[in-house]
DNA sequence: AATATATACTTAGCGTGCTAATAAATTCTA
DNA sequence: TAGAATTTATTAGCACGCTAAGTATATATT
């Protein structure tokens, strides 16, 4: 058979090589992938639960605590407990971490056009609609943002 | 400006949740991503130098070089020095390296199935080749296999 | 031949993902 | 209301990717 030829292999191997590349690409404004994915989630909806955050992003709770400890000291974010929940914690931006979003707001579309370099118009926008189809796959959601 | 609206976004979640899923699919039989990958080199060419499966997979050396050192105690590969170069090891798959293939093959499919069903079988080729380029963009080859 | 350079593997340490197990707080239920 | 179950965050520990630094060997240079 031809372990080779089929999605998974190559979405794998495309996968690993992306994440490096924005990896290197994040490295130099001095920040990482992981932490770059929670700021996404902030940038939207500041304020949230990590519990909140987890189930969004489909990430484990201990990989999300991990991360934000990774932020705060990097001074991205805070912590507060709820007042009504004590377990809860509830995660806000500082200013920092608003700020940071201009530098990687272009970062980020630089990255985006030198992966599709390699193609089309047409069929940027025909990977963006079957990667969306297999992200509802993988997140067992309809489209809603 | 809508990062979430970003192939570079998309391809970042749903490669996560791609490897999340298979390392639980591979995880029943007792392997793992990282472990696969280096099979998948081995089964098409066992006796490779280390720096070789590097090389041809884009990953470093440290990368690769930890991966065996689990899977040579899994009992999957062997290393031998080199007679003629004693800085260079060869990889070689042992019988349960070799058997380990059957298993994995049914799996990979499986996998594979599943998570193009929500993808009509023109979307699956089309993927294929949109995968195809951005591998070639990452790998700075040309088609080769 | 002696030194310098290059190559290959290894070690140490980090971030991102995971599961399992703990601790604390809340909520449910009998 | 007391005890059980659930929820939330955390800690510990693993695999997989990386870089930087170290060691050993091979090759080039002088």
């Amino acid at each position: 058979m031809q372990f080779h030829q089929t999605v998974n292999h190559l979405l794998s191997r495309v996968a690993t090589a992306h994440r490096s590349r924005i990896e290197k690409r994040l490295g130099a404004i001095g920040i990482h992938s992981g932490q770059l994915t929670i700021l996404f989630e902030l940038w939207k909806n500041d304020g949230r639960r990590q519990v909140d955050l987890a189930a969004e992003l489909r990430l484990a709770p201990p990989t999300i605590n991990k991360t934000l400890i990774g932020m705060i000291d990097l001074g991205l974010v805070t912590r507060e407990r709820l007042e009504d929940d004590a377990r809860s914690t509830r995660i806000f931006l500082t200013d920092a971490g608003k700020q940071m979003r201009q530098v990687i707001e272009a970062e980020w579309l630089e990255i985006e056009e030198e992966m599709l370099t390699v193609l089309t118009e047409t069929e940027r926008l025909v990977l963006f609609d079957l990667l969306t189809k297999l992200k509802h796959f993988y997140f067992g959601t309809e489209p809603e943002e």
